[in-house]
DNA sequence: TGAAGTCTACCTACTAGAAGGTAGACAATG
DNA sequence: CATTGTCTACCTTCTAGTAGGTAGACTTCA
């Protein structure tokens, strides 16, 4: 804890811009050691092992993000604008180039190659966030301000589905506003108000 | 053309299988070597590099999908069983576990860490997909058999969102028939009958 | 027809460099 | 003075790729 960043928080930071680009084989300790601008073993120091370093990181992202939403919640009641403003996020996050694709869908992709103890974290990451859409689903039901012909569960995959699908697509399409395209409409679609 | 089949064509099929579960960086040659029962030097005769190997790969896939949708289109003229084959076919090949993922859609994720020969075949593979979704879903729309509010080039970008993202939670979920409970209602709400 | 040359597919043995990781010395600092 | 963070220097294993060679099938042509 001697400078105001932390080399700790630097090196999760670059390891989740290189899982991001490139997934967990993309990256050696060796590239976050250029960027963070320490030698190999002191990124050894702050995490033992590659497979320490990704746990961290994946457990920190969903810890975060289980608090945004929680934050979310009580800024935004009505389950209409929760969605929105959650697509709205990653919307901004794609567009800026800040974070162009969610760590946990891209090592979802590789889950079967992953070490077990980070792919454990990856599934949780999946529960954690089905979850809380499941949840936000079955409110707009209750309150008439979502409507969905199946269950709330599947509800909340589909739309967690298009969310990560859509991501895919605007890194393929090398167009980042397809994601605000594909999701704008598919949030509006859950709408009850008539339009 | 020695044996009946190819060892070409094993080495593609093994380095497919090892994409798709683990991206461009998750095997080398040795495993491949160790799977089809040659030496690593035999698979630098028929691909002379890593990038040969992925680039061919990626390159057939494609073409082969394009031959497959063509024999499709000639088979189910209609648009809505085109849709309902289609994500049939991946709905089948996860259940079976026989091709667990796109290979492409897995690349596609990687896409800014991948060497630029095979990012150009992964994006001239989407491209292509694309295209022939959004002609189907423009003559669904033109025979009164699909409905839907925007374009068909819009419709066909989230369609492919969903079948991808669908792939995704199948896998984070470790639940096969996930893939299939998200797109037999997408498809579904597709149709411009009554339901 | 059979010898010489060529081609394909594979092999063993090797290389340089990158991978993840370790041991131990040296500062800083609370 | 003990803890924390960093360093240099190293190790082992794996990586893609190369060099050079062998066995056998196919061609060419005197």
């Amino acid at each position: 804890m001697s400078s105001l960043v932390m080399t700790s928080d630097q090196i999760l930071a670059s390891a989740r811009n290189f899982i991001v680009s490139g997934g967990y084989n993309g990256f050696s300790y060796a590239d976050i050691a250029e960027v963070v601008g320490v030698r190999k073993a002191s990124i050894h120091h702050h995490f033992p092992s590659k497979v320490d370093l990704v746990r961290t990181l994946v457990a920190r992202h969903r810890e975060r993000t289980e608090v945004s939403m929680a934050d979310l919640e009580s800024k935004f009641p009505d389950p209409l604008a929760l969605l929105q403003t959650y697509a709205g996020y990653w919307a901004k996050c794609i567009e800026d180039a800040s974070v162009p694709f969610c760590v946990c869908a891209l090592l979802a992709s590789e889950l079967p190659a992953l070490p077990p103890e980070v792919a454990v974290e990856v599934r949780a990451y999946f529960r954690s966030l089905s979850s809380w859409l499941t949840k936000v689903m079955n409110r707009g039901a209750e309150q008439g301000i979502l409507k969905f012909a199946g269950s709330a569960e599947l509800e909340a995959e589909t739309f967690m589905a298009t969310v990560h699908g859509a991501m895919l697509s605007a890194r393929a399409n090398g167009n980042p506003a397809l994601f605000d395209a594909i999701l704008t409409p598919t949030v509006q679609r859950l709408s009850a108000k008539v339009h």
